[in-house]
RNA sequence: GCGGUGUUAGCUCAGCUGGUAGAGCACCGGACUUUUAAUCCGAUGGUCGCGAGUUCGAUCCUCGCACACCGUACCA
């Protein structure tokens, strides 16, 4: 492009106003935004170097560094100033003195630096020293504006609050806040540490499908797109679940996937319409090994993030370095309800009424695991806070699980809660292609009569299944919910980089 | 979906039983060569979320709408 464009400077507020002409000024100059400035140096590296050095001898040492980042803060004094600055490790201090900068080719630097905005991007390169107060600084004797910052930063001390600002301008959050920062550190850390656990058990990192012919694998509701060269109608995946054990059919053992799933229902303080689970699957072993597993790999990471198997909550510790409680669905209602006894909780018709009593109703055709696992939820479920596995899941409930060899109503099925709320789910495989088909017709029976979330019948799954699937145990993760637990952060918005939001 | 609460300067927040708004920081001008949320002096900045109604007069009362947060429902 040729001429430089004038900036539209109608309707804005005052500040950017002031600094557009002030970016025109430095557009005069030459080059605007230059890109030949390379940091030597980040913040913290410097004060892992020097904190701890007397004056003196670093003084002796004379040690140059250059650094680039963003201006935090500013103190000017006349012919001399300070400014901190922000880069990814953390900050530092500049000393930036006229008659240090200003030279024969530059003898107005130091007048334009007194120009520069706090948010404006910098280099600065110099001697690193200590002042009078013992804070490490650098003495500036080269400095350039990299970036003229148009917007202004939120205050200084005070920083951004606004919950809307923060998830909406979430750039703008990390700019300035190092908790955001920290959180999602942790997350990367987490994330890492998740797979370097994985792969140190032998399991492959796969990739399946993200959009599904046949949305299955678990029960919601799925998103619905479009093809257009196949002509034919997608979803986004609920679950990754059959694509996973397709894989274990065709002789991977041990796989793990960490991905995205989607699901088309209500947004709250721990649901996203979209979620990153990690589901593994482990051939020849079956629900307790599983649940040893999962313990083990979150005990990892939260000594890895934390430091300690000992995380705050909210307030609340949660202990993961125990041994996780199991209790079955109905010994849990019985520890925190005092209304039934073991045999009432047998009993359809009493369970029925008792959550007929709560306004909560199921449909008709719903059996005694059914009407047990919403009692479950209604009575126990918030009240898990130490890390507990909630086993043998009735069979209606879990269309997926293998059945125990004992008991015909129930699956080796177990949920994990952690601070009141589902963190896991896993259980022995299904791998008898024939219980499986028919199950999945009941699935599509109860969709038929009216249930939206029942599953599809997925005929080339049920294929994979006749080809043989060994003994299995699967699992998903829920890692935001465990980002949250380790992050302490009190909703999923909080540990999602861009929470979904209504269009502004 | 439903219910509650909120929305005032760029940011963080005051304020008003209804008489058209304030502070701190930021920004602008001035002083200041070791500051630490620098300090000191001075100035600027707002359709009080949007729309309608009541009223002589609405940021404040009423209704509607938008967005957010919390709870609840569905769910992990």
């Amino acid at each position: 492009m040729s001429e430089k464009k004038e900036p539209e400077i109608q309707d804005e507020n005052a500040i950017i106003m002031e600094r557009r002409s002030k970016l025109q000024e430095i557009r005069a100059r030459g080059v605007a935004f230059p890109n030949h400035f390379r940091p030597a140096d980040y913040s913290q590296d410097l004060h892992d170097l020097y904190d701890n050095e007397i004056k003196e001898n670093l003084e002796k040492k004379g040690v140059i560094a250059s650094i680039a980042g963003r201006m935090m803060l500013k103190r000017v004094m006349g012919k001399a100033s300070f400014a901190t600055i922000q880069d990814k490790q953390g900050k530092i201090q500049l000393y930036v003195a006229r008659d240090l900068i200003n030279s024969e080719t530059n003898p107005e630097l130091y007048s334009h630096f007194k120009k520069w905005d706090l948010g404006d991007i910098l280099g600065a390169k110099g001697r690193v020293f200590k002042t009078n107060t013992n804070e490490l600084t650098i003495e500036v004797t080269e400095i350039i504006l990299l970036t003229k910052s148009i917007r202004p930063l939120p205050e200084k001390f005070h920083g951004l609050s606004d919950q809307e600002t923060k998830y909406r301008q979430r750039y703008v959050d990390l700019i300035v806040n190092e908790d955001t920062r920290d959180t999602f550190l942790k997350r990367s850390k987490i994330m890492s540490g998740i797979r370097t656990f994985m792969q140190e058990h032998e399991f492959l990192e796969v990739e399946t499908p993200m959009l599904h012919p046949i949305p299955g694998g678990a029960t919601a509701r799925p998103f619905k797109t479009h093809h257009n060269a196949l002509d034919m109608e997608m979803y986004l995946r609920i679950a990754p679940e059959l694509y996973l054990k397709r894989l274990v059919v065709g002789g991977f053992d041990r796989v793990f996937e960490i991905n995205r799933n989607f699901r088309n229902e209500g947004l709250s303080v721990r649901h996203n319409p979209e979620f990153t689970m990690m589901e593994f699957y482990a051939a020849y072993t079956e629900y307790n090994w599983l649940m040893e597993f999962t313990e083990s790999c979150i005990r990892y990471v939260a000594e890895l993030v934390v430091g300690s198997t000992k995380v705050n909550y909210q307030g609340k510790e949660i202990d993961f370095g125990k041994s996780f409680d199991r209790l079955t669905m109905v010994e849990a209602i019985l520890k925190y309800s005092d209304k039934y006894n073991e045999t009432d909780l047998l009993d359809l018709d009493f369970v029925k009424n008792a959550l007929d009593k709560k306004g909560h109703t199921l449909p008709g055709k719903a059996g005694l695991g059914a009407y047990q696992l919403a009692l479950f939820e209604e009575e126990a479920e918030e009240h898990l806070w130490d890390p507990t596995y909630i086993i043998d899941y009735p069979i209606e409930v879990s269309p997926l699980a293998r059945a125990s060899d004992t008991n015909p109503d129930i699956t080796e099925r177990f949920e994990l809660f952690i601070a009141g709320r589902e963190i896991a789910n896993g259980f022995s495989e299904l791998n008898d292609a024939e219980d499986q088909a028919v199950r999945f017709k009941a699935q599509v029976e109860a969709k038929e009569s009216g249930d939206e979330e029942a599953m599809y019948y997925d005929a080339d799954f049920i294929r994979a299944l006749e080809y043989g699937l060994p003994p299995t145990g699967g699992c998903g993760i829920g890692i935001d919910r465990l980002v949250m637990l380790v992050t302490d952060s009190p909703s999923i918005r909080d540990v999602l980089l861009f929470p979904h939001m209504r269009a502004e």
